[in-house]
DNA sequence: GGAATTACTGCTACAGCCTC
DNA sequence: GAGGCTGTAGCAGTAATTCC
């Protein structure tokens, strides 16, 4: 092969969004729509989002760079061998916002934004979050309809309607064949006292009350041993009305959440406790 | 029907990290 | 430092679709 630039200079400019519309499939759209509400995704959340193959993703996705309706970067340097992180650029961003009938951001807001994402200590946390919820969504396109991610709240909204009371990470509702359960995600990076971590069941008792319903909290664990460790105080501090599941990704040379850990460790959902749960019947 | 376009896959190369 | 691994990119080829 000729030694070639890794990456060629984008013909960027300032895109228009008109033209660019007619160029941009129903699965473009998701993709936008996800980063419009999610704010950011790697290449294999995205190819767990709305591909077959990483390869397919990866091409597509340096259309849609080149076009402009999505930008990429990397968290350090030097690059490596570390997927790009995706967020919605100026031009897509006008196009959801269109799509939605909102006004177009000012394109120097959405860079500013992405900029601020990039640095953000957050990042980390968000793309856990993200992780956890494109690798059921890849589980349920390839469950041949048995199942479906049919909610996906990002952490905003979860705030807006129940910030007074908790600060979930994200919401979800998981149909599987005709059970659904809708459940509150606590993506936990281990990076605080278990006791701290278990003590934000309060909240959601509180929620339960208001509510005048069960509550599913489901705390998405780095690992086996923080797993492990947390649950004796999850078991202690599970208030009555709320239903208490963990789960972990699945060891292997990835470190992301990957479809076999999306897909089983559900099984651990209320609906259908098991005696590792630490809820009260 | 043939050319052009689009989407995808296989193969290969490159860059950087990690382990030994 | 060598080799394996991961992630991305370029090229060639194929198949489906669209347009004239």
């Amino acid at each position: 092969m000729t030694s070639t630039p890794r990456t060629q200079p984008r013909q960027r400019g300032q895109p228009d969004p008109l033209r660019l519309m007619g160029r941009l499939s129903g699965r473009d759209r998701l993709i936008l729509r996800t980063l419009a509400d999610h704010h950011v995704l790697t290449t294999d959340q995205i190819t767990d989002l709305a591909f077959d193959s990483l390869r397919a993703a990866q091409q597509r996705l340096v259309v849609l760079d080149r076009l402009g309706v999505v930008g990429r970067f990397r968290d350090r340097l030097p690059a490596g061998s570390q997927p790009w992180r995706y967020y919605l650029a100026p031009a897509g961003a006008a196009i959801i916002a269109a799509e939605r009938g909102q006004p177009a951001p000012a394109p120097s807001k959405v860079r500013a934004r992405a900029i601020a994402l990039a640095a953000s200590q957050r990042l980390p946390h968000l793309l856990g979050v993200n992780g956890f919820f494109t690798a059921l969504a890849a589980a349920a396109r390839t469950s041949a309809g048995t199942c479906a991610l049919e909610q996906w709240w990002p952490e905003r909204r979860c705030a807006a309607e129940y910030g007074e009371l908790v600060r979930p990470d994200a919401y979800g509702v998981w149909r599987q064949h005709r059970r659904r359960v809708g459940f509150f995600l606590e993506h936990d990076q281990a990076t605080e006292p278990t006791a701290r971590a278990a003590a934000k069941l309060a909240g959601y008792a509180d929620l339960a009350i208001a509510e005048d319903t069960p509550v599913v909290v489901l705390f998405w664990l780095p690992s086996p041993d923080r797993e492990a460790s947390l649950r004796p105080e999850l078991e202690r501090a599970a208030p009555r009305a709320v239903t208490v599941a963990t789960a972990t990704p699945t060891p292997g040379p990835a470190s992301r959440p990957s479809v076999a850990a999306a897909t089983r460790r559900p099984a651990r959902l209320p609906g259908r406790p098991t005696t590792r749960t630490p809820t009260r019947q």
